[in-house]
DNA sequence: CCATTTACCCACCTACCTAGTAGGTAGGTA
DNA sequence: TACCTACCTACTAGGTAGGTGGGTAAATGG
């Protein structure tokens, strides 16, 4: 499995986002509420996403957190990417590799490179606001 | 990241089998030698190959392993699913997936369909006998 | 018959990761 | 002042990855 929960719950509170009130704030309880999501473990999760400023948070009463951008702004791809860290299938195309010695003589390590590449590009070619369409297939 | 050490060095044992010796048997102790891969854990990783009929083993001296068909006729995709069990990049795609709820509004799911269908495409139309080109290049 | 070679089987182990929980503090609003 | 919300730190149970060690069973050469 690649994608773990943690990037498919912050998808959920990006289109979450996105459904709710586009321009005012939403607290967080309630996108654990509707998503059915541990508030604490989704509080673990945002940072990465304020301190890349994808969303952004006000406290205090009417508070909450919401997107920067349009929804059409943001890909799956940069949001995956961020959450997960890399979207690497491999351990040797990650962001920072260990050296493999056998890297020029390799018969796999192309197979991996091109999957890759097809990987980022499928999510990179689908939005936020893509993903809210009722007749979105993939 | 999805395909862990066991699906790559498996690959890398099939292909290791094709390129020596194609029909005799082949010694695991050699593989690991050439492959760099600690002997011990080979031999755990080759069990799900035998039962599958996809090599096959003979004992004592001047046995090893062999494999049972030509090269062109293994898949990628068929090895890896039998190594990783699975080639699901979500846990709601996997082989025995956990009842989930929101399958029917789950505004995610498609995308993850298409990109499992995508996947085992890929792999699917790759052989070790393609792997083994030199100007393979995925 | 025996030593050697090989496959094959089983128990264990360590470090790390996942998916949380708990208990706060700081900032802002009515 | 009461309340709400973001935000921060620490902890933890359970599982998985990636091995290691210590054997046994089958086949072969001498």
């Amino acid at each position: 499995m690649i994608i773990s929960t943690k990037g498919r719950y912050i998808l959920r509170v990006m289109i979450d986002l996105a459904e709710h009130c586009g321009d005012c704030y939403v607290p967080m309880k309630d996108v654990a509420e509707r998503q059915d999501i541990s508030l604490k473990y989704l509080e673990k999760l945002l940072p990465v996403l304020t301190k890349n400023h994808m969303i952004e948070g006000v406290h205090g009463k009417g508070g909450g957190y919401r997107l920067t951008r349009t929804p059409e702004k943001y890909s799956v791809g940069e949001i995956l990417r961020l959450t997960e860290g890399d979207l690497a299938p491999v351990a040797c195309l990650e962001c920072d590799p260990k050296p493999c010695v056998r890297t020029a003589e390799c018969r796999t390590l192309p197979m991996w490179q091109k999957f890759t590449g097809m990987m980022n590009d499928y999510f990179d070619g689908i939005t936020i606001a893509d993903l809210m369409r009722d007749d979105f297939e993939g």
